[in-house]
DNA sequence: CTTTTTTTGTAGTGTTCACTAAAAAATTCC
DNA sequence: GGAATTTTTTAGTGAACACTACAAAAAAAG
């Protein structure tokens, strides 16, 4: 099964390209945070086609998501494959405050506060959905690590990175984010 | 100096209670979740009083930051009045989370999360005034109880604080906040 | 009672928003 | 080449938003 080719006028953009490129532009001002007027401006693309390929404001985000969760896996890819929970904790938090302090635009994260207060339902749930994974595998892979009740510590790392993600958007400078991160990490190792 | 009896037709409502109910709104909606129409039928008051009033929706917001102010003062004046550091930090996080859970509606912080994505400039300004003003004192006190590095402390429990409202607003368990709490304050107080 | 002053209620204003109807353009199929 | 199909372009639409002009109403002052 090759790329048949279809009959009529031909796309004149790469659709998985213009998630990659929403995912910057929804990432840096967040999902109401840009307009449809803006949003399709800077991908060169009008709006009947944009909805013709993602149907609505929501599904672009939903493109974007997908392209930034390939960003998030590559970042914490390490902090996955800790030998140890405790060494997994201190990456994650970690690669957590350095990706959200990374780039000067775009400072947080896209999944925690991209559309956190959106009016747009559909958008609410596709960030959620996304965070519900990722809370998800991580309980999963620090109960493979032998950590003491890995779900309340899973929502424990999920609340300190809100946080953190909260804090990167607010302006707070990349230092204080980054030592935060390693403060809140050192202390939760330590716990009992 | 007393109340001279002003000339003209008099107020027909209040202005510090309105500030006082227009505080539950905004904590329950955000500054952007509830329009003129929806908050002026709540209040009772029509737009053109409300503007007399308070001048813009801003103002109005400002208004409900005045009187959060004080809820805020009452939750924390335990922590505020606590001997040594360590039991001042696990209070002031354990007050936030009660805080920021004790009402199924209004979940989460005003100040932190009420104008986070706010197109209006004075709103999110003084939003950041108030939590600003808040990190201080909090340093201020740290310092006098002689925490070490007291001013990274302050911006660290801030940004627990900002998860902890975070994690309340998008509907994690009252318990799962609390715990969360309670697991970083205690690791924050043992480190070193 | 008339004038003056201030607030209220009515009824809008312009702007911005996500979204779309309809026609023109670009391709494949026969 | 003509018909069929799909996408692009042009040019909007209605809805929601914060905000306001204007006149009626309610009080004090003379």
């Amino acid at each position: 099964m090759n790329t048949t080719k279809k009959v009529g006028r031909p796309r004149s953009f790469d659709q998985a390209a213009l998630g990659e490129r929403a995912k910057d532009l929804f990432w840096a001002r967040g999902f109401e945070g840009i307009g449809l007027a803006e949003l399709t401006q800077a991908l060169g693309v009008k709006p009947p086609s944009l909805y013709a390929a993602f149907g609505s404001k929501a599904g672009l985000f939903r493109a974007a998501l997908d392209a930034y969760r390939h960003d998030s896996a590559e970042a914490f890819a390490e902090a996955f494959t800790a030998a140890d929970w405790r060494t997994m904790v201190r990456r994650m938090l970690a690669s957590a405050a350095r990706m959200y302090t990374r780039h000067n635009d775009r400072r947080g994260c896209l999944v925690l506060d991209g559309a956190r207060d959106s009016a747009d339902q559909a958008a609410r749930d596709a960030a959620s959905e996304v965070r519900r994974r990722f809370a998800r595998s991580m309980a999963e892979r620090l109960t493979a690590l032998g950590a003491a009740e890995p779900e309340r510590l899973a929502e424990t790392l999920i609340i300190a990175m809100i946080g953190l993600s909260g804090g990167a958007r607010s302006g707070l400078p990349a230092e204080t984010i980054l030592a935060a991160a390693e403060q809140i990490a050192d202390g939760l190792v330590q716990d009992h």
